[in-house]
DNA sequence: TCAGTTAGACCAACCGGTTAGTTTTTCCTC
DNA sequence: GAGGAAAAACTAACCGGTTGGTCTAACTGA
């Protein structure tokens, strides 16, 4: 193997044991992952998570960080300036959704950390979701200036949008397993696009249509 | 000391031991919480813990069963049923306000069980949501009767109030020490009554409404 | 030679849960 | 109402399994 493979393979390790951390994180939170757990299902031996990326803690913050870090750029790219509001609103909406249906670690690894204060957010995370914020914000101010929305408060706007989907998104197990619920809310699709997101968006445009 | 006093020494004991329990499982979940700790809150040797309630398991579902068993009640007893449609549907929202407002221990606690799946989560909790939504669904059923309200998934709705209050109440202490963020986001009170419930009444009935 | 890797033993700290024994309260009896 | 047994409430110390983390010795392929 030349530096480059070698430094690649390595690279696959690397990744191959923040992806198993991110999802027993994911399933089980900080305290209660097992770093044995870990390695066994990066097919790693545990060594080795000390080796490439730290301890345990070191683990966590680098899972947090690569996750929520990606979605606010996702984001920002795909809204074009001459869209209208209205279409500008829908893409924001839409990549929101996608972005959680794309990384189904998301939301519980998200959940939790926010059910702890937040302590150990890492500040890129935070400003990630700030970023989102301000852009829908611009977003909504265009649409007033431009006669077609009523002011409101984009962060309400944010929260009922994001609650909404995290909370479906992490509900669906419940859901399967309920059984005294209406058989048409245990059917619903795990998935965010296609199913719940166009409902939301329908609800939300029309709270905030002029 | 009479009967009646011992009783209500005991009785005041295990309410501490629940009391400081709900806080440690609310700040650090369930494997995270440590029973020691709760014992040094509850101002109680440990063993108490286990005689008067049970283990750690015990002693977690009943801090969940108390706390959301009493939500459904009490929205439930408030509908009275000469009300409007409308009118039933603002005292869901701000009876479930202000259940999180009076207990903050139950939003950390349920976002961390959704988190896990609610592979935790006591049945009767469960139930408890159920009989939430199914009573917003008949308020909302009674309202598309009337010609009020349009129809929409009531889960849905639902989903969008119940997760906008609870990510906005996780996130206070984010938003606080968040530096970037605007200052009137910054500044937004950490009670959902009064602040943030009527705007999300107003988004959600215009969005509803015929 | 050397970074990357493995198997696996090992350890100290932690933590849930128990136990043996003590104090306090209740309740019965004379 | 004195006495004493029984029950309830409580404590300090301990136990044993778990788990994060370390270490050694050996192997691999470039």
């Amino acid at each position: 193997m030349d530096e480059a493979t070698l430094r690649e393979k390595s690279v696959d390790t690397v990744e191959r044991i923040l992806r198993a951390a991110a999802e027993v994180f994911a399933e089980a939170g900080f305290t209660g992952a097992r770093v044995d757990e870990i390695a066994r299902r990066a097919g790693v031996n545990k060594a080795m998570l000390y080796y490439h990326v730290g301890d345990k803690r070191d683990l966590y913050e680098e899972v947090v960080r690569s996750i929520i870090g990606k979605s606010a750029e996702r984001i920002e790219e795909e809204i074009r300036q001459e869209d209208s509001p209205e279409e500008k609103f829908r893409i924001y909406l839409r990549r929101f959704a996608a972005t959680l249906d794309e990384n189904p670690v998301m939301p519980p690894i998200m959940m939790r950390e926010l059910a702890s204060g937040g302590q150990t957010l890492p500040r890129a995370a935070v400003e990630g979701v700030a970023r989102v914020v301000s852009l829908l914000s611009g977003i909504l101010d265009e649409g007033v200036r431009k006669g077609v929305f009523r002011p409101v408060n984009p962060f309400l706007v944010h929260m009922m949008v994001a609650g909404a989907f995290i909370v479906y998104k992490v509900t669906a197990p419940v859901r399967e397993r309920a059984e005294n619920i209406p058989e048409e809310v245990r059917r619903m699709a795990p998935e965010l696009a296609g199913s719940i997101a166009g409902d939301v968006e329908a609800m939300v445009l029309r709270a905030i249509r002029i």
